[in-house]
DNA sequence: TCGGGATTATGACCGTGGTCATAGTAGCTG
DNA sequence: CAGCTACTATGACCACGGTCATAATCCCGA
């Protein structure tokens, strides 16, 4: 989407992260990042001295970063914040992307854990990073709804966890029926955390 | 495990199983299969012609198969059955193995659906086909316990969804903490679904 | 114009791994 | 024993892919 423009070296992280989440960390190949960013080959060695396993991080860190970032932007587009509406959102952008796109990719996240968690120690710690900084904002916008905050960071986990586990399902299904049930199920228990109040 | 007797064909299979949910698909090999079955490598091309996706697609089957069967023995092992019993069953299969065996390994049906799913249709419809056979169990489940036969489905589909995201989640950081809490997250909304009258 | 750093270009190396070809052995049946 | 089928053994082929080595540009300041 916003590929053009940015110097080759953010496209490669970007392209890398593309492309692993398609077909997995092992099945991605540095030429094919370098040719899916329109990047000269030798550019790789140049920006990733620490060779694949480095490229592969900074593209876990980036979808982190990327996922958390979506957060405030579910939060401003919500005429009024509730705990189910932000799940709604964070799940929407899944089933729209499915519904528009086909299901060829995943989470590259969970791509990354899956593929390095035991071979990978680097890539492991980068993916737990990149769940953090994606819990982070989460939590903090249901304490923000009225979610005590001893619950706030258990909640956010449930989410995400609900979340990736229903891309997993939508993926091998090639139906959206999973990522619409965790939004149905999951809603009211959120928004009942959130106090009576609403 | 149950590993030394069966046919050296099952047992193949099952150590598949076992190096694709610790490595991935891409990463787990065929040599590396027949070895760790203590199998003959000639016996590969015996028993799986089709190859390496005969063998993984055979491999998630099994999979599938014995995470069915397994809620059964959940159900068994219960004093007197509710959803979240059950769900924390489920759970605790996951955090027993962590923290007495480690994080080295993960569910093989995530692994396959993250590395095949856009490369590979049969394996991916293996997947799903065995996301079916564990959520059909626990939504019979369900039902017996007294939810809705209408709701059974979607909250089974549910507490798989929470199971393999908190998977995901526990072996990047290294933490059963993702696994706690969805049981305890979850555990009140699946009784309640089970009716006023528990 | 002349360094000199930043970037790009390419070819080669080498391990890995799925698959095939070809043959050997084992065990049962007639 | 002959013969057939099931299984095992092993080496080779070949493509893929990460990495390295080496050199060619490009571009800017002095």
């Amino acid at each position: 989407m916003t590929a053009a423009e940015h110097g080759p070296r953010e496209r490669m992280v970007f392209s890398a992260a593309q492309l692993i989440r398609r077909d997995g960390v092992a099945s991605t190949g540095m030429r094919e990042v370098a040719a899916h960013a329109g990047a000269p080959r030798g550019s790789l060695q140049h920006y990733f001295p620490g060779g694949k396993e480095q490229l592969v991080n900074e593209a876990v860190g980036w979808a982190g970063r990327y996922a958390g970032k979506r957060v405030a932007r579910f939060l401003a587009a919500l005429p009024e914040p509730t705990p189910s509406g932000l799940f709604a959102e964070m799940v929407r952008q899944w089933t729209d992307e499915y519904e528009a796109a086909g299901f060829a990719g995943g989470c590259p996240v969970a791509a990354a854990t899956v593929d390095c968690a035991e071979s990978t120690a680097s890539t492991r710690e980068a993916a737990a990073a990149a769940f953090a900084t994606w819990t982070g904002p989460v939590a903090r916008a249901l304490t923000d709804m009225g979610v005590p905050e001893e619950r706030s960071t258990a909640l956010a986990t449930l989410m995400i966890s609900s979340l990736e586990g229903a891309i997993l399902i939508a993926r091998a299904e090639q139906d959206t029926r999973a990522l619409t049930t965790v939004t149905r199920e999951l809603g009211p228990l959120l928004d009942a955390a959130a106090g009576p109040a609403g």
